[in-house]
DNA sequence: ATATATTGTTTCTATATAAGAAACAATAGA
DNA sequence: TCTATTGTTTCTTATATAGAAACAATATAT
């Protein structure tokens, strides 16, 4: 029998002075507000009211107990409201994960649009290149460019990301540039390595799939890396547009073999649970899914 | 599903981060202790922890209403145990409703006695001759001397009265003494009415009842009244020795009859409920009812 | 690398409990 | 005296509860 529903029948007992008036009020039978207050009696081992079949009187502890009882009662009330509130609207700490170079080219920028917009929401954001573990390390929301590992998490798919072959001119110069992926085998291919090594780059040209096995003496788990390497002539990269749009129109970068187009990366979200997603994580992923509807504004980059 | 059971288990996996381990803590199964966390997860609309099979960690919305939970948990058990002491140990204020010649003669000198006893307890005293109704008018004990029409309320016998037909000197040499109940024919016995006329005085005499219509010009509800009239010569009265002891002692009242013995009255101690009877009531009830065993002291009043 | 143990959840089934209708005893008011 | 209403009890049924076992996931030990 629950005790907060006999606490409930008790007040409302006590407040109108009679059984039947409320076990009207609350929508029960008399005989369920007798059990409620005999419930309530059996677990203090007190007589709460004196009765007979027409007169109702708080005994001593029942008054004493009644003046406690609307305390308590109003005190879950309010901790209940206040905590679904907490929930449907955004507000508090929002603990984001991403890889260092999305966290640093994109999602502070996004961020500094969202906290504008929810002025009671901020924001913890840790760049990693590891696997998320939303629980394991206290994550609200996780970035993650890529395919996946299977998991016990919710992925969303919020965007893509276009890939482009490029290298420093100067790495050309002294090396050569590819015209089909295939020249690719006599070149330093730098390795993206996230969990494990990749060794082959796909291509699509004309709806034709195209696998290159590609060899290199740089590998790194860190996008950025890459880039600063490339840049710095070490050899031939395969990054995001959204990475290298700005050293390619600079000209720090050279894009290489543009009629072959790498398949997109996914972008995802991800999260804990569907059910019972806090407002601040629910809106945070609808905005991000705006802003990069129809197409990310990184894939038109040339 | 009990509300404050799912608060305390949620509390509980909160505080030792774990299902398991909480649910060994209450001994209860993990399975349980996982419902009772959706129970709450669901009142509230909620996520509260998020969990994988191997970790633990609370939500934003969780740990705020982990920080009130055991806030409310503790308001409970803190009334419960005050509640439950309020009843086991006497303390609080006893409404006592007697007779008032009961109430004037002893009562009053009883709970001097026990008030020295336990005072941490105080009491309120109406004295009326109205046949006591506790619901209605808020009393915790009553004390009738007397029989008792049926009621819903429990009465302990906790002593006897003595009674003794007695008359003043004055009336005496007026009217003559009877020597026998025939006698009483031609005298003016005056009638205690406490609900409906008694017109008859019974009397025990070698074990054998004797009935005697009486008659009289004086009616009365108070004992104390017939009493004082008897002393003022009015007439011949039957009162309990109790009553007239003193004044049979001081020579301001003979006994008569003294042979035949009226049938004793009962005294009660009337209360409303037999179980969760508060330690005032129960002790007071006590204390009367040792304080005449293994007979009044009223009773020996020669 | 494999096995083992432990985690939180789900499923399943016996049992306990909840709820209210109806019967009941008591009683206030017509 | 009758009627209506009170709080309680009894009865029945529909539901909820509890935990064992199965389960999937994953630390830890071997």
């Amino acid at each position: 029998m629950d005790k907060v529903i006999s606490m409930r029948v008790f007040s409302a007992v006590a407040k109108n002075g009679s059984f039947s008036d409320a076990a009207r009020k609350l929508s029960i039978s008399k005989a369920m507000a007798s059990k409620h207050v005999q419930n309530l009696e059996n677990i203090l081992g007190v007589r709460l009211l004196n009765r007979t079949t027409r007169k109702l009187n708080l005994t001593d502890v029942g008054s004493a107990y009644y003046e406690k009882v609307d305390d308590i009662l109003a005190a879950i009330d309010e901790t209940e409201l206040s905590i679904s509130q907490l929930n449907s609207e955004p507000k508090g700490k929002l603990k984001i994960m991403a890889q260092p170079s999305f966290g640093a080219f994109h999602l502070s920028r996004a961020l500094s649009v969202y906290l504008r917009k929810y002025p009671d929401v901020s924001t913890e954001i840790e760049l990693s290149n590891r696997t998320p573990d939303l629980v394991e390390d206290g994550i609200d929301l996780a970035f993650y460019v890529g395919e996946l590992a299977d998991s016990s998490f919710v992925a969303r798919k919020i965007a893509s990301a276009r890939r482009v072959v490029c290298a420093s001119p100067y790495y050309l110069k002294q090396n050569g540039t590819p015209q089909t992926p295939d020249d690719l085998h006599k070149h330093n291919c730098m390795i993206y390595a996230p969990r494990t090594v990749q060794n082959k780059w796909e291509f699509i040209s004309n709806n034709e799939k195209i696998k290159v096995k590609i060899s290199g003496d740089i590998q790194c788990n860190d996008g950025d890396a890459l880039r600063i390497a490339a840049i710095q002539g070490c050899g031939i990269a395969q990054l995001p547009t959204y990475m290298v749009g700005l050293d390619i129109q600079a000209g720090r970068l050279n894009a290489l073999l543009e009629e072959y187009e790498p398949e997109k990366l996914p972008v995802y979200a991800i999260y804990n649970h569907r059910k019972y997603l806090s407002a601040k994580i629910q809106t945070f992923i609808e905005f991000m899914y705006e802003l990069y509807q129809p197409e990310a504004y990184w894939n038109e980059w040339t």
